[in-house]
DNA sequence: TGCTGCGTGATGGCATGCAATTACGACATG
DNA sequence: CATGTCGTAATTGCATGCCATCACGCAGCA
């Protein structure tokens, strides 16, 4: 039997085991998050059912779990909108984000870290010094992303994980677009660097308090970047 | 134009404007939240879908949000099984509703609500005192529902009151299987009071502490009653 | 007796089909 | 020229159909 009626449509990768349906929602959460399509932007079903070389179908699938993720928007007969993060979403996201990040940090603090554990973070925040002395924003962002990422990881609270990452991703565009207008961010760096102290020390309630801070720090300056440029709302 | 080919169906409602799929949501949310589909059991999507006179399509639709609002797991042959929450589960859900509620608590104080906006909480409140001089710990548990929900949605986040709400359901079902078992909740509508003061103060920390404390109260006693009568794992 | 391999029927993933809805433009009318 | 009405094509919601996959039981074998 000729196994050969792959190569059918070009940006199907040849031996994707997954469901057409998890292809769909990973590759457009992927598209939305890197900007390839950009907030407002709007698409039919067909289109990108098209585009990623399946049936309406798993994108209609894959739609309903973007829009739950407040990713996309879906209007009945204009298709499916990428949603803009509005100045007044990152204040609530990032309202959560400094709470439900904190509340990891203090668990992590309070149930201890194995020394692998302890390493990833110490990993994360080396390279987040390294990339700012490089002066490679995006590199460092990279790394932050992964420490925030592995303390809510490593607190042991699945959901918690979870709604955060879901959170962050909703951020994701907004922090990218503001990336090159911050100043250098050596107080993060700062910050880190104490909440992992604090982690060592099994001090739950100074890493609680230290990232809680940073957080809102972080915030604050995103919004206050957001609403000097106004970038393209709605 | 005869408009008359409705009455297909006996389970549909004579005029459901919204979609099959919304309608399939729903009623399989409400029916596993009400218990009448037991966790652990398992539908088949085409069971599910002559159930609700619909075809399968709206079904999987409906599941592929229940499933990310972990009500529900699709296993491939297996249909879709109701997830029964954990005593773990429950820790994770608590430790996240106490900061989130508490959050919520605070920003209502420091925002200040209007008489209409504490009349909301003050009706709640009452309802809980009539009630459990009733003994009627049904009526309770509604008025402490709303109570809670006021409380999130008069944060003005909204992302903060939807995924509190998520949560929320998901603990639903092993409260109400612990709500005979547990001694009356007067210290619960001690709080509930000192919480709505605090709120009149415009005493953000104290709502934030209050609010804080007693849900972790209410989810250590609803671990302790769990683990006591271990009710049907998996 | 227990284990393994195979056949078969059930099931779900997805493509396709169909009909209802509605956006949009053309045309008419004031 | 503005405004309202109608017709049409596009789009979606949902049903249906098909095929690959997998669970399960049975038989054959150690």
């Amino acid at each position: 039997m000729s196994k050969s009626d792959f190569a059918e449509h070009v940006a199907a990768s040849p031996a994707d085991r997954r469901s057409q349906t998890l292809r769909a929602y990973h590759e457009l959460r992927r598209r939305i998050l890197e900007n390839e399509m950009p907030a407002g932007a709007q698409y039919l079903e067909q289109t990108l059912a098209d585009e990623l070389g399946m049936s309406r179908t798993p994108v209609r699938e894959a739609l309903i779990r973007l829009s739950d993720e407040r990713l996309v928007e879906v209007k009945p007969r204009h298709g499916a909108r990428v949603l803009p993060v509005s100045v007044s979403d990152m204040g609530e996201i990032y309202e959560l984000l400094s709470t439900l990040e904190a509340i990891a940090a203090q668990r992590v603090a309070e149930r201890g870290l194995n020394s692998g554990q302890l390493a990833r973070l110490e990993t994360a925040v080396a390279g987040m010094d390294q990339s700012l002395d490089r002066n490679d924003l995006i590199a460092w962002s990279a790394y932050d992303r992964e420490f925030h990422n592995a303390i809510v990881e490593l607190s042991g609270n699945r959901r918690l994980a979870q709604v955060v990452a879901m959170f962050r991703d909703q951020a994701h565009r907004a922090r990218m677009q503001t990336l090159t207008l911050r100043p250098k961010p050596t107080q993060s760096n700062r910050d880190h660097a104490a909440v992992v102290a604090a982690i060592r020390k099994r001090d739950g309630n100074t890493a609680y308090e230290i990232h809680r801070r940073h957080r809102q720090e972080a915030g604050r300056m995103l919004l206050r970047l957001l609403a000097g440029q106004k970038p393209e709302g709605l």
